[in-house]
DNA sequence: GTATAAAAGGATCAAGATATCTAATTTGGG
DNA sequence: CCCAAATTAGATATCTTGATCCTTTTATAC
């Protein structure tokens, strides 16, 4: 950060980044829907808040990396690729943010090998401990948690357009 | 991240900012001398190989929130403002890219007042997590580890120009 | 006082991430 | 077959971060 002399004006996020947010919003959204029910771009834009224009981008390489399924033409739009609680947090941010381990010294010292020094050491450390949690959390979870916040987004209204 | 399309090379990067990672350098740095030895800007940037003129700036904002302080002039340079022990990496954090934890829903849904959904509330969990642990290690901590791999940098050999 | 060494400050530039827009392609329905 | 709905794609604009350069200010030494 430190945008020099910058004004600071309301962030929400920067430790993970836009789109990270941006596609789980959307893998939530999707978790929440009936097994067969799938949403168009459209619809997830709305529900998520998501510039429409850019979640497509998201939508599409979530689909190359295998987490939904996409279909086009008319009735089409997204589902999952697989069942809520075998996709983790981890598995949505490896797609369109991967946390980037450090496993060498970033300067070049020679002299730790592959070793880090105590800071890169403790740096990494956290990171790790982040994905560990992570990879814990499946979609499932987050639907189904007994919560007092109905989970993410007033959905638009599960609209009665079932799909064969 | 998810530079479309791009080839992602080497980026070593992304969970923490680069200013961040630079200001962590240089702190380590400073507390790597003896109490009253201070390095200059260049000196830093040589031995924590940051570019010079960026770290200028760097330096200055950890003058201004606290952690260190400048003597302008001949024999100048960058001093630790207090002992390496009382200054944690969560303090450099702080100053020059806060976490920015996360206090209420991102989408603004009235429907959830103050509360967060799951997947937030995960979110800054680990947040918060990672906050927890950066503010109990300190710089003397990570200077004094005994380790295998040299704390941080080969300094510019800590030549003989003390001062008075 | 002058020269010199250093930080502070400002303006500007480059790159990356984010966002938008428009065309192209696929799919299903009449 | 043709139309409409939807994803895919490519090109482009915008904003933030990272980086550079140059001038100004401050402090020390002579």
């Amino acid at each position: 950060m430190a945008p020099w002399d910058a004004d600071l004006t309301e962030r929400t996020i920067n430790v993970f980044s836009q789109t990270a947010e941006y596609a789980l919003r959307a893998m939530v959204c999707l978790a929440q829907q009936r097994e067969d029910r799938s949403l168009t771009s459209q619809e997830l834009a709305e529900a998520t808040q998501v510039p429409p224009g850019y979640l497509s981008k998201v939508l599409h390489s979530l689909v190359r990396g295998g987490l939904i399924r996409s279909r086009r033409g008319v009735g089409g739009g997204f589902i999952l690729a697989r069942p809520a609680d075998t996709i983790t947090i981890l598995d949505v941010l490896n797609i369109v943010d991967p946390m980037q381990r450090i496993t060498f010294c970033p300067l070049g010292l020679q002299s730790h090998g592959t070793r880090l020094c105590p800071l890169h050491r403790k740096l990494d450390d956290a990171i790790a401990r982040t994905e560990e949690a992570f990879s814990q959390i499946t979609l499932a979870m987050l639907v189904n948690e007994p919560t007092l916040s109905p989970s993410l987004c007033e959905l638009p209204a599960p609209n009665p357009k079932p799909r064969p």
